[in-house]
RNA sequence: GGGAGUUUAGCUCAGUUGGUUUAGAGCAUCUGCCUUACAAGCAGAGGGUCGGGGGUUCGAGCCCCUCAACUCCCA
């Protein structure tokens, strides 16, 4: 079979797909094996997947399949979240575009609409992520709207609530008013930006003359104000006290009060009070007992409450207020001052702080053992302990969590309303109407109202790890005992709070056991002049695109060569280059040895020795040996440059040409074979970063039963190290060699005489062969003194010289010389500085006492044979 | 304002408990080669006072202090 000349990676893309699946190689259930369990961190089901996601699905596919061909029961489990309000708003959207209002629809004519929306889009990520190679189980595909997923939200909701660890209240929370729905703290990204402060006067009731002037940033909130506040110790208002003054505008009457909050500095010194619209307000206002005014309307547009500008929009309201203001001779300046706001990080709109009626889940109790899990170790974070302080500074402060959103697209709340705000938690209409009955006998179901809001999306994804095998709905359950604890979470470090911290807790509570041993957090990819990647800057590429044009296995090279564990990496395409430029070089080195075993030359080259090979055998279980360990360590990015190394300059650069029969002639079998297990073993290692590539080959290579993706690694063997140092030797000399021949303008073509003079003729027995062969030399022998008329190179002890067919320039050879001799002179000089030091030699320990005598030695040696060759020179 | 991190070759990064011949890799650059696997390649080469300053130590890229710049998280 004719190999086609460069590898075709959208035929062996879809070729392997197809196999791996028909085989089930990917397929799970419980057996004797070990599990090794990942659940996909599930991306939103109306997105595409990122090169952020690409970097999370290739690391987690790295380790999958590493596992599996480990011997272990690999199962991953793929699945998405229903993302509800950035799913809600575009299907509100979509309706809108047909013309549909929301308001018009039922709740279940809606769900009807998003559920239709979700088998449309939701289809494209599972694409992705099967384009990318990943070895997921497609028959444990997981959604959070999934039938038993939505009860098991319900009843760790019920569960919760029963124990107290959920409660509904009026609190201060983030509104998104674009939305209309609350928002976690989390939910809220802050931006600095430039404002303006307004300052305002307020006069005093009893005395028109007296007025206090307070700087405000928001002035379309001045008439929710319930009070003025400033500092009990403040001279400048202490005549104030026990005074009121005057709200603009509205004329209402407030009290002026007295609290040590207040900063003196900032401003006037003076704070108007508005409950309902600022956290610190909020807090001033309870401890006083002052009333609360909301002055807005969800929609963010002013309400009846304000009493002016009713119906406005708040930015618009601003504006006409500062207006009205200056009409009024209220406002006294404007100054500019930075602060800063915050952002719905789903709609993009400047979230409100607002008080309101919500659920929430009182995180202190959940918190302490998910600190604990991993301050003591049962679940470690890599990179290292990076995030340890922020994972730690976070539960220590952290706040409860507000869960209801006023939308319909997720797990409704458990929760009904009777008579004289009461309120019943339970799985149905019927239980919670038996338990009204307990306190209202004749209470009837038409009494009761459920709560309207659905849950947090993180309310149903922190169950994932246990419910994506029915840990919660079906506890104990014999699936769940065997893969739960799941062995690996890989994620983002941004949702190290919504998430990561979240699942621990849920795990804890739930099953009292960790929801994972290992947390590995991958950094952010950002565009090559290190900005993050987002829609709005369009500087995220089209994964598919990316994909067509380099292939999957290039793309998944690319990404991970360039990223260092937990560290941002910044996307270069040029990474990705690469990756397609190995394609090539791997696909060539099958081409190469595909020629030798078919090769028709009858005559076989018996000049090669067996060195090569024996060389390669240590160094590949050298390299074995270190990229276990790096794996072991999720130093994904390092093992791959090892692996990478290996196979570019060690196996194709070094041992495919030392191998190589000369023309006209055919490769010795013994090391043909020796050659094919080679690279069998190098794609074998290679295997869980380019999955498609590797199957190809190694399909090409030999009949196979089976696929790469499920044969067994088998652990690294000893070697003898001394095989290594006689191939660092080999390459030493080839390559001083090929540069001396280079700076004497050699054409490749041009033969040279090598004479070797050295004190261990042994050494160099087994590399004769090869080294002729790699310098292009039709004569070598040893000789025991130095040849006139040579270039002279020296390694060690050893000189080396070379006999062209042409005049040497003996300055040039001088000059090099000396500039070597001066180089270990200068050498000398500081590892003698070192030992004539008696504290160096006394306190330092006695091998490192004897490394530096060794290379005093060396130096010594290397210097006196520099001498004798530049003395030799004429 | 609080916390964390980063700063090593033109660029992106390694450098493990301080001592492995006066710092390594990839990419980029330069030179020579279309050598029958590969020009998406081969063979070579050049390039760094390890952010500045101070300290600890026989010895510092690594530990401590300080200054500077940048990034992220939290308020």
């Amino acid at each position: 079979m004719e190999l086609s000349k460069t590898f075709d990676a959208a035929a062996a893309s879809s070729k392997w797909t197809s196999l791996w699946k028909e085989r089930r190689y990917f397929n799970s259930t419980p057996n004797d094996k070990t599990p090794f369990t990942v659940v996909i961190p599930p991306p939103n089901v109306t997105g595409v997947l990122h090169m952020g996601h690409t970097l999370n699905e290739t690391v987690q596919d790295i380790l999958v399949r590493h596992a599996r061909m480990q011997g272990k029961n690999a199962c991953w489990v793929p699945g998405s979240d229903h993302a509800s309000i950035a799913t809600e708003s575009k299907v509100v959207a979509m309706l809108k575009e047909k013309g549909i209002d929301k308001h018009t629809l039922t709740r279940a004519e809606f769900l009807d609409y998003a559920f239709q929306w979700k088998e449309k889009y939701g289809g494209i990520i599972y694409q992705q992520i099967e384009k990318l190679g990943c070895s997921v189980d497609w028959d444990r595909v997981s959604f959070t709207m999934d039938d038993h997923y939505y009860e098991a939200v319900i009843k760790v909701f019920i569960d919760l609530y029963q124990k107290g660890l959920i409660y509904r209240g009026a609190r201060m929370i983030n509104w998104d008013p674009a939305a209309k729905t609350a928002l976690s703290d989390e939910e809220v990204e802050y931006k600095d930006l430039q404002g303006k402060l307004y300052y305002v006067r307020y006069q005093a009731v009893d005395n028109p003359e007296d007025y206090i002037t307070v700087a405000t940033s928001r002035p379309e909130t001045i008439m929710g104000d319930v009070a003025i506040c400033v500092h009990p110790d403040d001279p400048r208002y202490q005549h104030l006290k026990g005074k009121k003054v005057i709200v603009p505008l509205i004329n209402r009457q407030i009290p002026v009060i007295f609290d040590t909050y207040i900063d003196r500095s900032f401003g006037t010194g003076a704070l108007k009070v508005t409950p309902a619209h600022d956290i610190n307000d909020y807090n001033i206002g309870m401890k006083h007992n002052l009333e609360v005014i909301d002055t807005l309307n969800p929609d963010g547009t002013l309400s009846e409450a304000a009493q002016i500008f009713v119906g406005l929009d708040r930015f618009v309201a601003r504006k006409k207020v500062v207006q009205q203001l200056a009409e009024n001779g209220l406002l006294i300046k404007e100054e500019v001052y930075d602060t800063r706001l915050g952002y719905s990080q789903r709609s993009g709109a400047v979230v409100e702080p607002r008080i309101s009626t919500q659920w929430f889940v009182k995180m202190e109790q959940l918190a302490e053992p998910a600190l604990k899990a991993v301050t003591e170790g049962k679940i470690n974070i890599h990179p290292g302990n990076r995030f340890m302080a922020t994972y730690r500074h976070w539960l220590e402060n952290v706040k409860d969590w507000c869960i209801s959103r006023q939308l319909w697209w997720g797990q409704q709340i458990p929760a009904w309303y009777g008579p004289e705000g009461s309120i019943e938690v339970a799985a149905t209409a019927e239980e919670a109407l038996e338990q009204f009955r307990a306190k209202f006998p004749d209470i009837q179901a038409s009494d009761i109202r459920r709560d309207e809001d659905v849950l947090d999306t993180w309310f149903s994804s922190w169950l994932w790890p246990m419910e994506v095998f029915k840990g919660i709905t079906e506890p104990e359950n014999p699936e769940f005992n065997y893969y739960y604890p799941t062995s690996v979470l890989v994620t983002g470090q941004d949702i190290i709070f919504f998430w990561v911290a979240r699942m621990i807790m849920a795990g804890l509570e739930y099953e009292k056991e960790i929801p994972f041993k290992d947390v590995y957090f991958t950094g952010m990819v950002r565009d090559k002049l290190g900005r993050k990647m987002s829609k709005s800057l369009g500087n995220s590429p089209d994964l598919i695109g990316l994909i067509d044009q380099y292939g999957a296995d290039a793309v998944r090279f690319g990404i991970m060569i360039s990223s260092p564990a937990g560290n941002d990496l910044l996307f270069d395409e040029k990474s990705l280059e690469q990756g397609s430029h190995f394609n090539n070089k791997l696909w060539n080195a099958l081409k190469l040895i595909k020629m030798w075993e078919n090769a028709t030359a009858t005559e076989i080259d018996e000049t090669t020795t067996d060195f090569a090979a024996e060389w390669f055998e240590a160094r590949l279980q050298q390299a074995k040996a270190e990229i276990e360990q790096m794996l072991s360590q999720f130093r994904l990015s390092e093992a791959l440059k090892v692996l990478y190394s290996l196979i570019w300059d060690d196996f194709c650069s070094w041992y495919l040409e030392w191998v190589k029969p000369a023309y006209g002639k055919a490769i010795r079998p013994a090391v043909l074979g020796r050659t094919i297990a080679f690279f069998e073993a190098l794609l074998q290692l290679l295997h869980p970063y380019m999955p498609f590539i590797t199957e190809e080959i190694y399909a090409t290579l030999g009949d196979r039963a089976e696929a790469l993706c499920i044969s067994t690694l088998t652990p690294p063997k000893k070697y003898d190290p001394t095989l290594l140092t006689q191939g660092d030797l080999l390459k030493n000399i080839i390559t001083q060699i090929r540069d001396a021949r280079g700076k004497n303008n050699l054409k490749p073509r041009e033969t040279i005489k090598l004479f070797i003079e050295t004190a261990q003729q042994h050494k160099y027995h087994p590399l004769l062969a090869i080294l002729q062969k790699q310098v292009n030399a039709d004569q070598l022998q040893f000789t025991r003194e130095a040849i006139a008329g040579t270039v002279v190179i020296t390694l060690q002890q050893d000189k080396y010289y070379l006999e062209l067919n042409q005049q040497i320039d003996v300055e040039a050879q001088k000059s090099e010389l000396s500039a070597q001799l001066k180089y270990q002179h200068d050498f000398l000089d500081s590892v003698r500085k070192k030992l004539s030091n008696e504290r160096f030699v006394q306190n330092a320990k006695p091998e490192i006492v004897n490394k530096e005598r060794k290379k005093e030695a060396d130096a010594l040696a290397r210097i006196k044979t520099l001498e004798e060759s530049l003395a030799a020179l004429p």
